[in-house]
DNA sequence: GTCAACAGAATTGTTGACAATTCGGCCCGG
DNA sequence: CCGGGCCGAATTGTCAACAATTCTGTTGAC
């Protein structure tokens, strides 16, 4: 039990919501979110000194914290030039969502089917937080339900090393897809899309998850290839 | 060009082996070398003051190196409590040689056949670095040309973050297929089926490639299987 | 006017000392 | 004889100061 493939992605998808107990945890989440929800911007630059200063703690924590997140692809560091926010152009984004389709389907000719009843119930579950916290116009809290809606799903496959692997791209497009998130119609339709997975789970239909998943990423792709060429 | 994929695999597989200028750096090495080679064996820990009085080198740059090792899943880090080599149990493994096969086969899938002249030129003097280092004896000089030869014959599926994933797997297997090199009979078996690969990329049989890649990964496994089964 | 070399500022990399945590043994009451 | 709780050693986590590097704006020669 030493070596758990979840330890890849380790704060991020830790099960246990406990007390944060490390400051440098601390900061990695909000620094996550700042990335993902837009707050921070790609190739926005990352100065460990500021950074320090606004969550009142040492450099020293901050640069662990920037480690972390370059770990996971959402910032990158050079040496002795310091930290900025990933940014990938086009190309390398369908080479991204790529991988992502290979590795869903993968994982979704591992699922057993039809899904446990625990399983499509915590499903269902995280749905309607995702909803709930919508409407409220949470967006900090849509998009961790949203993350915890593909966490599972794809969790289920039986395999830690190959969700690890989802998760751990699935990360680094949410750089671009999380902008979705704001859209009201990108996100019902998001929501919609969940409730047919849960669905073709309950069903055991292998072949329509599949499908479903792959279509549920063209929104996100289809913004990026427009706005591509929009702004070459 | 900000966010290269490969930066998510970064000093190992930097096709610069210039100057070895960050200090981290030659620690991160020389570790990983010791793991892989298991000079280092699961479960063993690794104490960063002793580490640093080994290096003369301050703890500092030791827990960056460990982060780093940490970061590509050879070694893992309990808060408080230290860093301990990875040590993957059977059911893993077979999980994880798992998720290897279909990244390998999505990478073939994806390669243009037959592969360009360079390619084949660079694989075959790879594969004759393989040959000679083993004849000398130098062990850690095979594990280099074989970890090349897989680094270059994947890459060249044209995805970088597809290859960066591969690479991240392939390490982690390392663990347990890098001692088979230490076997005569299956170093020359290994490097008898990369000329094979190698042939098949010649003439563009992709299935052929495919097949060969999938044997390739069993004779390991099945030594895994086999420890398990005497050592339960 | 353009470009190279050069200071000075800003920022990251590293060190050594100190604080916090975990782990093992030891004592002691039951 | 055994289990719970204290104590101390070993080890990791954090900080604040210092060194090294990169970046920016300016100067001066051509």
């Amino acid at each position: 039990m030493s070596a758990q493939p979840t330890a890849v992605m380790p704060s991020t998808s830790a099960a246990t919501p406990r007390a944060e107990a490390r400051p440098q945890d601390r900061v990695f989440q909000a620094l996550r979110r700042d990335v993902l929800l837009g707050r921070l911007r790609p190739r926005e630059r990352l100065v460990e000194e500021e950074l320090a200063a606004r969550f009142a703690v040492g450099r020293y924590v901050v640069r662990a914290a920037l480690d972390e997140l370059t770990r996971i692809g959402l910032v990158e560091r050079r040496p002795n030039r310091g930290v900025v926010v990933s940014d990938y152009d086009p190309s390398q984004i369908e080479q991204l969502y790529e991988v992502r389709e290979t590795l869903q389907r993968a994982a979704i000719a591992r699922m057993l089917l039809p899904a446990s009843r625990s399983l499509l119930d915590e499903l269902t579950t995280i749905n309607r937080t995702y909803a709930e916290c919508l409407a409220r116009g949470e967006l900090d809290a849509v998009a961790e339900a949203n993350a915890a809606f593909h966490r599972t799903l794809f969790g289920a496959c039986g395999n830690p090393f190959l969700a690890a692997a989802i998760e751990q791209h699935w990360e680094k497009s949410a750089l671009v897809h999380g902008y979705a998130i704001g859209v009201p119609a990108l996100a019902a339709r998001s929501h919609a899309d969940h409730e047919a997975m849960i669905a073709c789970l309950a069903e055991g239909d292998r072949a329509g998850l599949g499908e479903l998943c792959s279509r549920h990423m063209q929104p996100s792709l289809e913004a990026v290839r427009k706005t591509a060429r929009t702004r070459p």
